[in-house]
DNA sequence: GTGAAAGCGCTAACAG
DNA sequence: CTGTTAGCGCTTTCAC
C-alpha cells in the first residue's frame, strides 16, 4: 500500500491539515514544521493521490481533447500546440480519437465529462445541433479548435479558411490563370469542403472568371487521391493550368501525378497547397501553400480554455488567426 | 451541481447500492427496478463521476502515455495503434510528450502516477538506470514500446532493429554496392544510433567490405539533414553509390539532394529508407524503405499492457514483432 | 500556525 | 434481490 497523506502526518508528528498545507505549497506553516513534513514525505516516498485530490477539490487538471485523428500529420500538429501550453499551465490532456464520427464525438465528451475533466478541447467536423446540446450540458467549459461552429455559439480558434482559399486563387487568377482547378475535400466538410470552396467560387468571380464543375473534383486529403485527380483534370477537353488543393498532401499528389505524365510543375502546371504542414518542403519542387499556423491554433485554443477555467474575462469568444500565402517553386512568380 | 448517485437514489425510490449496481451493469437486480432507476438517471441527467469511482475501487480505466512528439509522424502512429486499442478495452489515454528529455520522462512518470493511471506505456530514447528506477518503484505495469531496455528488465515491444538495418543493407551489397553511405542518428540513441549502426557494421563484414568512417554522416531526422548530407557524401573522392537512412524523412532529403544537384534516383544513386511512414509514397521515385509495423507496435504495447493490468499470465514479456524491405522506386531491383 | 472533523461521490463487503 | 455502512485519500472550513 502507498503511503497516504495520514501515515505522513502521523511521521511527522502532525495533522493531515498540515501535511496537505505544505504539499500544496500554502505559505501558513512554520519553517520548522515544514522542513519536518518534507522530511517525512521523503522517507516515506510519499506521492499525492491526484484522485483523491480531485474528488476533494473538485478539480482534475486535467482537460480533455477530442480530435478526428492524431496520426494525422495536421491534427498531430495542433495536439502538440494543445500539449505543451496545457502542460505550461500544469493541465494534463486526456487524448481521444474521434475519426469524425459524430456518435464516438458525442460519446467521447461524455466519458470526458464522466472524468471530471476541467475543460475540453474539442475539434472535429462540423458543430451539429446534437454537439451543440451535449455540449451546452457541460459543466466546464468547452473550445473549439480549427472546427467550425455554424451559430459561433462556443468559443473558437480558426482561421478566415474562405479568406484564406481566395487568397491563394486570386493569386492565382493574377498570374493570368483561367482555368484554375480546385481539389476540394467533401463539401459537406464545413472547413475543406463548404469553407474552401466557397472562396474558391468567389474569388473566380472577383477576377471575373466563369465557374465550371468540371474543374472542381471531391477528394479525401490523400496523396493518392492528388495523384488521381490530376489525372481526371489533365484529360479535360481544356484541362486547367493551375490546380488549387485543400490540403498539402493531396498537392504532393497532384505533383507526382503531373510529374507521372510527363508534364513540369510549375511550368505545365502550377500547384498550390493548403496548410503548410511540413510535406511542403519535402517535395521538389517545394510547394507554394497556404500557411495555417496549426500548432498555434492549438496552442491558442489551449490558452483561451485555461482563460475559461479560470473564470477570466475574454474579450473575443471567437478568435481569428492571421493566415498567408508561402510562395516557393510550384509557381512560377514571388508574390 | 450534479445530481449524484444519492440522488438518483431518493429519486428511483432504491438505495445508493441498487443504483450503483445498475450502472455497473451488475445482474443480480430485478428488471422493475433495474428500469426504475434508469428512468431517474434519465429523468436527473445523472453521469456517474469517475474520480469518485476511481477512488474507492481503485481504478482509473486510465492509463499513461509517454511520447517523445507527438506531432511526429513516426510517433503519432504508434500513438494511433495505442489509443485503439485503450479504446477497445475501455481505457482513456493521458498523453504526455517529453521531448526525450530524461528530466521530463521522469517527472512525467511521476505525474502519471499521482494521477493514479493503472499503466503505461513508455516511448522513449533509452532506459537509463534512472529511468529504470522510477519505473521500478511504479506501483502499476510499465510497457516499453519501441524502446530498448539493455537490461530487458521491463517489458517492451519492439523490431530486431539491428536485423531489419542488415536486411536492408546486405540487400543492397547483394546488388553489388561497395560503398554504401549510412545517414544515422546521432550514436548515443540506443535504436536509431547505436542498433541500427551495429547492423549496418555487420551486413558490411558478411560482405566483406571495409568499413570507412566517411560513409557515415550523422543526422537529426529531418528531411533537411537528409539534403545536406548527400551534398557531403557526394564531394567525397569516392562517393556512395547507395545510401541507407535511419528514417523515412532523411531518405527523402536524400533523393531530393540528389535531384537537386542533378543526378537522378536509382539510376545514380540507390536509397533505402527505414520505417515505412506515409512518406515513401509521397516522393518521386517512390522510397524503398525498411517496414517497420508502427501502429502495431503500439498497439501491442497497448495490449500488453492490457494483461498486465489484468494480471494475467505473460508468455512473453519481450515482444519482437516482424519487419520487412519493401522494395520501391529508390532501388533497381525488385527483391 | 495548527488541528479536528466533515464531506467529495462512489464501491464493496456484509446483512438480510 | 436490496439496503447499510464503511471507507477510498484528500481538501476545506472552523476552531483554537
Amino acid at each position: 500500500m502507498n503511503p497516504t497523506i495520514y501515515d505522513v502526518a502521523r511521521e511527522a508528528g502532525v495533522s493531515m491539515a498540515t501535511v496537505s498545507r505544505v504539499v500544496n505549497g500554502n505559505p501558513n506553516v512554520k519553517p520548522t514544521t515544514r522542513k519536518k513534513v518534507l522530511a517525512a514525505i521523503e522517507r516515506l516516498g510519499y506521492r499525492p493521490n491526484a484522485v483523491a485530490r480531485g474528488l476533494a477539490s473538485k478539480k482534475s487538471t486535467t482537460v480533455g481533447v477530442i480530435i478526428p485523428d492524431i496520426s494525422s500529420i495536421f491534427f498531430a500538429e495542433l495536439a502538440r500546440g494543445i500539449e505543451d501550453i496545457a502542460t505550461m499551465y500544469k493541465y494534463n490532456i486526456i487524448l481521444c480519437n474521434s475519426d469524425q464520427n459524430k456518435e464516438k464525438e458525442i460519446h467521447l465528451i461524455n466519458t470526458l465529462l464522466e472524468k471530471q475533466v476541467d475543460g475540453i478541447v474539442f475539434m472535429g467536423g462540423e458543430i451539429t445541433d446534437e454537439h451543440a446540446e451535449q455540449l451546452r450540458r457541460s459543466p466546464v467549459p468547452v473550445v473549439l479548435a480549427a472546427t467550425i461552429d455554424p451559430k459561433e455559439e462556443f468559443p473558437s480558434v480558426n482561421i478566415d479558411y474562405k479568406q484564406a482559399v481566395n487568397d491563394a486563387i486570386s493569386f492565382l487568377t493574377e498570374q493570368g490563370h483561367k482555368r484554375i482547378g480546385m481539389l476540394s475535400g467533401p463539401l459537406e466538410d464545413p472547413i475543406n469542403g463548404y469553407q474552401k470552396f466557397a472562396g474558391y467560387r468567389e474569388a473566380l468571380e472577383q477576377a471575373g472568371i466563369a465557374f465550371s464543375e468540371d474543374l472542381v473534383i471531391i477528394g479525401d486529403y490523400t496523396h493518392d487521391s492528388g495523384v488521381e485527380a490530376v489525372g481526371t483534370f489533365m484529360s479535360l477537353a481544356q484541362p486547367p493550368t493551375a490546380i488549387f488543393t485543400s490540403n498539402d498532401e493531396m498537392a504532393l499528389g497532384v505533383i507526382h501525378g503531373a510529374q507521372d505524365s510527363g508534364r513540369s510543375v510549375p511550368e505545365d502546371l502550377e500547384v498550390v497547397g493548403f496548410d503548410d504542414t511540413r510535406l511542403a518542403t519535402m517535395v521538389r519542387p517545394t510547394l507554394s501553400t497556404v500557411v495555417q499556423p496549426l500548432y498555434d491554433i492549438g496552442a491558442v485554443s489551449m490558452r483561451l480554455l485555461t482563460k475559461y477555467m479560470n473564470k477570466e474575462e475574454v474579450s473575443e469568444h471567437t478568435v481569428c488567426l492571421p493566415h498567408r500565402l508561402e510562395s516557393r517553386g510550384s509557381t512560377k512568380s514571388l508574390s
